[in-house]
RNA sequence: CGGGGCGUAGCGUAGUGGCUAGCGCGCCUGCUUUGGGAGCAGGAGAUCGGGAGUUCGAAUCUCCCCGCCCCGACCA
């Protein structure tokens, strides 16, 4: 391969683009490698276009290694499919909603679960057929509400999804596990730097969840990792420590105290302090019970919830949000507060709530036994040594409270740290959903049906190269890991004539050795512009026929490390294409 | 949808009531230059986001609308 600058479809710019912030965005517009058509919606030129075909050949071999067969579908689906799944209505505004001339809906699809399913269950019939993992590489849409960090948010995406079909659990385990380890030597060629995190199933359903993210400060997914075990985890899936339970019966009685004018947490720590209980009360030693209200999937009607965590920690509502899926979760407005005249706002217990009929959550810090000084349900009293499993119970636990820098892991004890990431891929046990909603069975071996299991598995591929250009770039501009670049080797003619002359000779032998060769055979434009355009371009290796040409030499730099080397002209094309070769 | 910022040439920007809207990059022509975004000279390119209004006069002031970016809500 041998593409030349002179004539290559590129303009890099010198100034970063006023509407660009993250890396990614910045680089690859002032690169030439993309360009804005709409918010969220970007054009591929020629160097973009292919660093992101590197990148879903990368993907595109390991689902075959696995056996995954490529299918293609339609990004064009009539809304009859999506009826029937009811994504129609269940997926909200995000659902990107068209008409053709006569009137019918269609939308552009955001993910292919249904047509997965459909093609599935047209073709095959017997226990015989399975297991099957299909995949496609597709674009996708999502009618975003804020698309955002240029294509690493787009309302047009493309992406990598798979399904896999299988007879039973331990089937989809296998599926689910091969699929992982794909992912996994996926990433590694991509040269990605990524973590595997817990996550919860959420709306999709399904049991096992694990979240591939690529760390960078410009993620927008917060995850949580140990800093002395391998446990990472999503902030809606993670779980800390929690201290010993105790037991119930052998502690104080509970007590209600006078506390005026102490609604807030705050206000409360201050006065039990002056009350001379022969302690000292922090936040800590509170519960405070937050009024929500849920609403169960299919129901217009809301109900009040409350959760208790201790004082000093707040509530997470994503994180709650993302274990009561598909439950919607929403802070309590006043006047749902007026709705149950015996919550005392400031000063709520979970003593009555049994009683009043109101469910009550708390977060497994709030431990059986552990004892509480909290709301006495009545204006400006609390109550002090209250004791889960004796005044009172919770109906279940759930992970309420935010998550901290430091807080103890669950699994060893060590602290955990919080960052950010993006989502470059997404493994779950989907299960049988899908499969129920459009009766996907195989005939089994004594001719009864077998519901079909399916697992789901996602690979941004458009945001792997945005997430690639995040963690591979410094202050001059992109650093392509050799796999996805879009050559080996950038070859700068410093000069004219003699120069220019020996450089494509020199290209024309890398071509000829298969090294993917970016030729500079720009006349006209000053050596400087050159290596800034090299630099920022990102290729790899930077081989340079200048003024040692007179003495047989040319330079080789690297790009990542800045190292330069003279190498004799005759012995570049073999050292280059060894190295090329290794990587 | 809430909060903030911003719309002037392909890109980055100056210009807060007064002459022909200025500058840098990029682009075109010519000459010079060739190891770090070159120099000189000449040139093309803008309905100043749109509409209405105030005014002798509006990029500039007022009102309405549209769009973009960031934060939040939301979101595999």
């Amino acid at each position: 391969m041998l593409l030349r600058m002179s004539t290559l479809f590129l303009r890099t710019l010198r100034e970063d683009p006023a509407d660009a912030e993250v890396p990614s965005h910045r680089l690859l517009v002032r690169a030439g490698y993309v360009r804005r058509v709409a918010p969220g919606i970007y054009s591929w030129l020629p160097l973009g276009y292919r660093v992101f075909r590197n990148v879903e050949r990368i993907v595109r071999e390991e689902m075959e290694r696995i056996g995954a067969q490529e299918v293609h579908f339609p990004a064009l689906i009539p809304r009859e499919i999506y009826e029937q799944s009811k994504r129609w209505d269940d997926y909200g505004d995000t659902l990107f909603r068209l008409k053709d001339r006569k009137g019918a809906d269609y939308l552009l699809g955001p993910t292919h679960e249904e047509l997965f399913t459909l093609l599935v269950k047209g073709e095959y019939s017997s226990y015989k057929d399975y297991p099957l993992a299909l995949f496609q590489i597709q674009t996708k849409y999502r009618d975003e509400a804020r698309p955002r960090a240029g294509i690493l948010r787009g309302r047009e995406f493309v992406m990598k999804d798979s399904y896999s079909f299988d007879l039973d659990d331990e089937g989809l385990a296998a599926s689910y596990a091969a699929h992982r380890v794909a992912y996994q030597k996926t990433f590694d060629r991509l040269g990605l730097d990524y973590r595997i995190v817990f996550a919860v199933s959420g709306a999709m359903g399904g049991s096992a969840s694990e979240e591939f993210l690529a760390p960078t400060e410009s993620g927008e997914d917060t995850f949580v990792q140990c800093e002395n075990c391998d446990y990472a985890a999503n902030t809606e899936a993670v779980e800390i420590a929690v201290p010993e339970p105790r037991e119930a019966v052998d502690q104080p009685d509970s007590a209600v105290l006078d506390t005026p004018d102490t609604p807030t947490i705050a206000t409360l720590v201050d006065r039990l302090n002056t009350l001379g209980l022969g302690r000292e009360f922090t936040a800590a030693d509170t519960l405070k019970n937050v009024v929500l209200k849920t609403q169960a999937p299919g129901q217009t009607e809301w109900k009040l919830l409350v959760v208790g965590v201790p004082g000093d920690r707040e509530v997470d509502l994503k994180r709650l949000q993302g274990q009561l899926e598909p439950t919607q979760v929403a802070q309590a407005e006043p006047a749902d507060l007026a709705s149950e005249p015996r919550l005392v706002k400031g000063y709520i217990g979970p003593q009555i709530l049994k009683e009043i009929g109101v469910t009550y959550l708390v977060d497994p810090l709030v431990v059986p036994g552990s004892a509480w000084v909290t709301g006495a349900n009545v204006e400006n009293k609390h109550a002090i040594a209250v004791v889960r499993g004796r005044d009172f119970e919770p109906d279940r636990e759930v992970g309420a409270v935010e998550i901290r820098d430091g807080d103890l892991c669950a699994r060893c004890g060590g602290h955990l740290s919080i960052a950010r990431g993006i989502e470059i891929g997404h493994i779950f046990q989907l299960g049988r959903k899908f499969a129920d909603t459009f009766g996907l069975d195989a005939l089994g071996p004594d001719s009864k049906p077998i519901r079909i299991t399916m697992g789901s598995y996602g690979i941004g591929v458009s945001r792997a190269v945005a997430a690639l250009a995040e963690q591979h770039h410094d202050e001059l501009g992109l650093v392509w890991p050799a796999a996805v670049a879009p050559a080996d080797v950038h070859l700068v003619a410093a000069g004219k004539e003699d120069q220019l002359a020996a450089a494509e000779t020199l290209a024309a032998a890398f071509a000829a050795a298969g090294v993917r060769v970016l030729l500079d055979d720009r006349t006209g434009v000053s050596v400087g512009v050159k290596f800034k355009d090299a630099e920022l371009i990102g290729v790899p290796l930077i081989v340079v026929v200048g003024r040692g040409l007179v003495d047989g030499l040319v330079e080789v730099r690297d790009r990542a490390t800045g190292e330069r080397s003279d190498v004799a002209l005759s012995a570049v094309v073999a050292q280059v294409s060894a190295s090329v070769g290794n990587s």
